[in-house]
RNA sequence: GCCGAAGUAGCUCAGUGGUAGAGCAACGGUUUUGUAAACCGUGGGUCGUCAGUUCAAAUCUGAUCUUCGGCUCCA
């Protein structure tokens, strides 16, 4: 057989390269450009992430991975990882390591310290010891495991627990692992590691700790309790501090510090944890988005229904809830009798189904509430309004016939579009299909998947699929929502029922006289309006558009003496429906700015001798300064247009 | 629930065993002000709660409640 000296590689636009053969990925980039050469990062090889210097084989397709592609993080931020566990290994003798990941924006890694709880000074150290050994430049050596007893020998012998379980569970998959090597060649550390990494540990630019948490070794609460650090890396400098200027930014937006600076809701010890207190302001935008969905659905067929918050035991005992959701209820005892403060409204929505006969004519029915559930939540996941143990849910049941239920899902999908674009929200669909233990033959869930997926597609919306991830009841789609600062939060989700139809026995008579059970769909858009509210305040940043501010205009007399006049403008402006208040107190125009600012009222109509003189107000606009002089008429058409279309502003 | 941290005036925070502080807010007065803080004065806290150690506890210890960062779970 003649040898080869010359390899061919596929490179990304299909063409083809000739290098020698043994050449690595590294080789191949400084045969294309030196430039190129200096980005690279990694590879793409026939669509693996793999380390720079793996040596390419014939008829490798090859992606060169540069530091301008968001996958090039993934090698930088593993490779952090790893030199953050050397580095804790070296301060904390006895330590023993996990497993260290990339996560979105970021990396950890989990410990077994013993005898030391990680506090925040610890980063600092930590952080002082990891740049040591950047700029030590470390080489990241990757080496497949010949003799897996023997390395399990050698982490047994080191007390690496967790390395040796690992290695145990992967002995067969051609397990690989780590070197750290220094300038002199000498191995300084190793970890069991699929790779890939970066080739050396100066290519480390920027990086930092940000905090201390607990973990469970392999995220079960039975297993060993270890300590989680995490951290973020980047390119350079620049991108850190960006990377870190958008935490800071996201901190001011927290809802829960907002929720305080423009008193809009509160807990109390008294009532316990999870229970929310939502203040005018907050009420009053709530108000706002409740009159704008009962405006919408009543548009688009919905019937409104109230229901009670406890109902006795029985009737979880046959919707299954007190079987397979008792953890989360709330049970009481009165007059003997066991009661359940409830926790989903969809029973008492098919006992009011279930209350005459239907028929198909009648179909489809949709019940809608504003409902008012309560769940016990475990101590420690309350989180201000985004997690709480009594919420109320934009609720509705929609029961509808096998050939109308791909329209009804296409329907709550266009109100889940027309409202998250009215409040500026981007969103993506993902389907969750038949988890294992799931009630239901095979074919109705086949042919629920497929409903929803043909609803999706005729829709017109992208989605991924999540295999496994529907609920126990029925498949389901479930809206992810991107705020101003691209995070993702958990929005409507739109749920098929095959559990509840049988449990209630749930029937409508068909055109040729026989019962038949009909689809029952479970849908919400805001999801709960505790969550809904804690997005948009972060999403608006607390600077509500004008259609759902408490307040929309103060008016700013600059004198006592322009008081008159300042009271004209408020009343003109209240006849017009807008909400507006006059600043009397005698400050100065600047103080009563700035107040005006810090509580984020939209417009400030200031009034002087020239204002009143002429009829006119100073507008001068939230965030956005003075906008010059303008007629009282045409301020108020111009803020009554903007009401009108619920413009928003980012 | 679990791991870790914290709780001092309405808010933000200082105060490491010896008489509880600041700024802002509030209140009273003076100032009548042109696009992000006028000036002077006054009041306000059993230091989350309960127990313990001590001559003496905001400070040390324990329990408990709440909050925060995560884990797990979820709208």
């Amino acid at each position: 057989m003649p040898i080869t000296t010359t390899i061919s590689i596929i490179l990304k636009d299909n063409s083809k390269k000739e290098i020698p053969s043994g050449s690595t990925g590294l080789d191949l980039a400084k045969a294309i450009s030196n430039s190129l050469a200096k980005k690279s990062v990694g590879l793409l090889l026939n669509n693996e992430l793999r380390d720079l210097v793996t040596v390419l084989k014939d008829n490798d397709k090859i992606e060169i991975i540069t530091q301008e592609d968001p996958r090039s993080y993934e090698f930088l931020r593993h490779s952090t990882a790893h030199i953050l566990a050397e580095a804790v290994q070296n301060i904390f003798k006895g330590a023993k390591i996990a497993i260290g990941p990339v996560i979105e924006d970021g990396f950890y890694y989990d410990f077994e310290i013993p005898d030391h709880k990680l506090i925040p000074e610890d980063l600092l150290k930590i952080e002082k010891e990891m740049q040591r050994l950047i700029d030590e430049e470390q080489k990241f050596i990757k080496i497949n495991i010949q003799d897996t007893d023997k390395q399990l020998q050698e982490f047994q012998l080191q007390g690496e627990k967790f390395k040796a379980e690992l290695l145990n569970q992967y002995k067969n998959d051609n397990p690989t692992l780590y070197v750290l090597e220094d300038k002199s060649g000498k191995p300084v550390w190793n970890d069991l590691c699929r790779g890939p990494h970066i080739i050396n540990s100066k290519q480390i630019k920027a990086f930092k700790l940000l905090s201390v948490s607990g973990a469970y070794w392999r995220a079960d609460e039975t297993k060993e309790s270890l300590q989680r650090i995490y951290g973020t890396s980047w390119w350079s400098q620049e991108e850190l501090d960006k990377y870190l200027k958008n935490l800071e930014e996201a901190d001011k937006r927290d809802h829960r510090k907002l929720g305080r600076q423009l008193d809009l809701y509160s807990t109390h010890e008294e009532t316990g944890p999870g229970l929310i207190l939502w203040h005018p302001k907050l009420a009053f935008i709530r108000g706002q988005v409740e009159d704008y969905w009962k405006d919408l659905h009543g548009k688009n067929g919905y019937e409104f229904v109230y229901t009670p918050h406890i109902a006795r035991t029985d009737l979880w005992n046959i919707s299954g809830h007190n079987d397979f959701y008792k953890e989360n209820m709330f049970y009481m005892t009165v007059d003997k009798q066991d009661y359940v403060l409830k926790p989903m409204n969809c029973p008492f929505h098919v006992l009011i189904f279930n209350s005459r006969r239907h028929s198909y004519r009648e179909l489809p029915v949709r019940f809608a509430e504003l409902g008012t559930v309560y769940r016990y939540e475990r101590s420690g996941v309350m989180h201000g309004l985004a997690r709480v143990r009594g919420f109320t849910q934009d609720d509705a049941h929609i029961f509808c016939r096998r050939d109308q239920y791909v329209e009804e899902i296409k329907g709550v999908i266009k109100l889940v579009d027309i409202i998250y674009k009215q409040f500026g929200l981007e969103y993506t669909a993902e389907l969750s299909t038949k988890p294992k233990d799931a009630i239901g033959g095979k074919e109705i869930w086949d042919f629920a998947e497929a409903g929803l997926e043909q609803a999706i597609k005729e829709y017109g919306l992208e989605y991924k699929i999540n295999p496994q991830d529907g609920a126990f009841y029925g498949p389901k789609i479930d809206f992810k929502l991107k705020d101003a600062l691209g995070r993702i939060w958990q929005g409507a989700t739109i749920q098929l029922d095959f559990n509840l139809p049988d449990r209630f026995k749930l029937q409508y008579i068909e055109k040729d006289g026989s019962q038949q059970q009909p689809v029952m769909i479970h849908r919400a858009i805001y999801g709960a309006l505790e969550r809904f509210a804690a997005i948009i305040i972060e999403h608006f940043a607390g600077d509500f558009p004008l259609w759902l501010s408490y307040k929309q205009v103060i008016v700013l007399p600059i004198t006592d003496r322009h008081l008159e006049y300042a009271k004209k403008v408020e009343t003109v402006l209240k006849e017009k429906n807008i909400r507006a208040g006059i600043d009397d107190r005698a400050e100065s125009l600047n103080a009563k700015i700035r107040d005006a600012e810090i509580n984020k009222i939209p417009y400030m109509a200031i009034v002087g001798d020239k204002e009143s003189n002429e009829n006119n107000v100073s507008v001068r606009m939230r965030k956005k300064g003075d906008l010059g002089k303008i007629s009282l008429d045409t301020f108020v058409e111009q803020l009554s247009k903007e009401i009108e279309q619920k413009l928003i502003s980012l």
